[in-house]
DNA sequence: ATAAAAGGAGCGAACGCTCGCTATATGCGG
DNA sequence: CCGCATATAGCGAGCGTTCGCTCCTTTTAT
């Protein structure tokens, strides 16, 4: 029943491999050499950011509160980045990354079928979330007071998720599984669902819902909400 | 017939309304003893403090931005506040009580009707973060952030606005008219509905989604997720 | 022995906040 | 209606502190 990613994304998807590849995205502006430690450290200092930074903000998160959490010492810290806007750059723009590239890959069985296709996003994106939980927050946090570079990749990044579950509503709708008015505005709120387990982490904690029941809580919520069984309801407000 | 808030919402909930409100709440901290000045100043600080805070972050906001954006001097300012944490907490406390005050109080022809009141909370919550969209994005986005007695009260607001959507799901759920394994986790997934008109404003205003579109779009989402299939109409008008 | 990595004191700038001062408004006897 | 005394509101230089960041030294690994 469970979809997706039990495949691929678990294994692929964790601290030290994502700073593996910041390490590589960052080569000639870290300063320290060998992959081994440089990785190590890289992984120590982000643990650290994302570990504050969700608790008191990026910009009250200061140098020294992370040498002291990493055991670096100040000085060590700059080998690995130029500043502080650096830091945030290389944690925004990894997450950016790994998302467009885990759901641009739908396993093909799963690619023929509009309905299984988006239950296949919604696991994918929730379970994704969860397992970079501190990555997603921060990215999700700070966005507003990213410099204009790092805005445009959040944006974009978020965009792109929607419009990724737009092409498949819309699939769906012209196979008349799904019966919507506006498929722009139904993947726009379809978005802030998956967002929310991790958003507002602590409280599904609080209430004992396991990752599992979300997923199907929300599943089952977005198909029943746009599911063209029969005719949608017509909207009882009106405006004006 | 848009249910609610043409009322009374939109006169009683302003900044000068808030800052009055603000202004008694802490009338022993604040020295400044005229009113009329005391309120206008208030809502320039406050005003200030929101623009500056959802831009850039509440710890990132200096207090001599403060100034500069206000006019006031720095001494001037402490006035007001005896320092930033008040000044959260001034706005915070504000957000929590006014939300819980204008939720609790549905016109009584909505009352009788589930699937109504269900719909005139929706209404109600959006147009009133509507309203008061820097007040409510500044409490969400810095809530991490809070001192713990000012976390509580994040943290109870949010919890009693889910309580009171259960509630009505609840009521909805013994007459027949809605279908729901878990109240709960029903009412938590329809929040972040609501919650993201303001959290993401600026993607709705790119988008050119008005708040009608995305009230009657999130209505009729709701609607067709939790409504029973099987007897009742998905969108009853007005019955007992 | 030599290069790579980490250390930490110190720099100028900016922070939250204070305090002694000035400017403005108000009340009142002449 | 005036001129003056008093209270209220506002001002801004300056305090101690902490910030991001640099740079020279020491330690570690090869």
């Amino acid at each position: 029943m469970s979809y997706p990613s039990r495949n691929g994304l678990t294994a692929n998807v964790s601290t030290e491999v994502l700073c593996g590849r910041i390490l590589e995205r960052h080569r000639d502006a870290i300063r320290v050499q060998k992959t081994h430690i440089a990785v190590a450290n890289l992984a120590r200092i982000i643990d650290a950011t994302l570990k504050l930074s969700n608790r008191q903000g990026f910009q009250a998160t200061t140098l020294r509160d992370l040498a002291k959490t990493t055991g670096l010492s100040m000085g060590g810290l700059y080998s690995y980045f130029s500043g502080k806007p650096m830091l945030l750059s290389m944690i925004l723009r990894e997450v950016a990354s790994t998302v467009a590239d885990v759901l641009s890959k739908p396993p093909q069985e799963v690619t023929i079928d509009a309905a299984a296709h988006l239950r296949w996003l919604i696991e994918s994106h929730i379970r994704l979330t969860e397992t970079l939980q501190p990555w997603f927050v921060f990215a999700y946090m700070e966005a507003k007071a990213f410099p204009p570079a790092e805005r445009r990749i959040a944006i974009d990044s978020e965009a792109l998720t929607e419009a990724i579950i737009a092409r498949v509503l819309e699939q769906g709708a012209a196979a008349g599984i799904f019966a919507l008015s506006d498929v722009g505005l139904t993947a726009a709120l379809i978005k802030p669902l998956l967002q929310d387990w991790y958003v507002k982490r602590a409280k599904y904690r609080r209430r004992g819902i396991s990752i599992d029941t979300y997923i199907a809580a929300v599943i089952s919520f977005v198909t029943a909400a746009i599911s063209a069984k029969e005719p949608t309801p017509a909207v009882p407000v009106d405006l004006a």
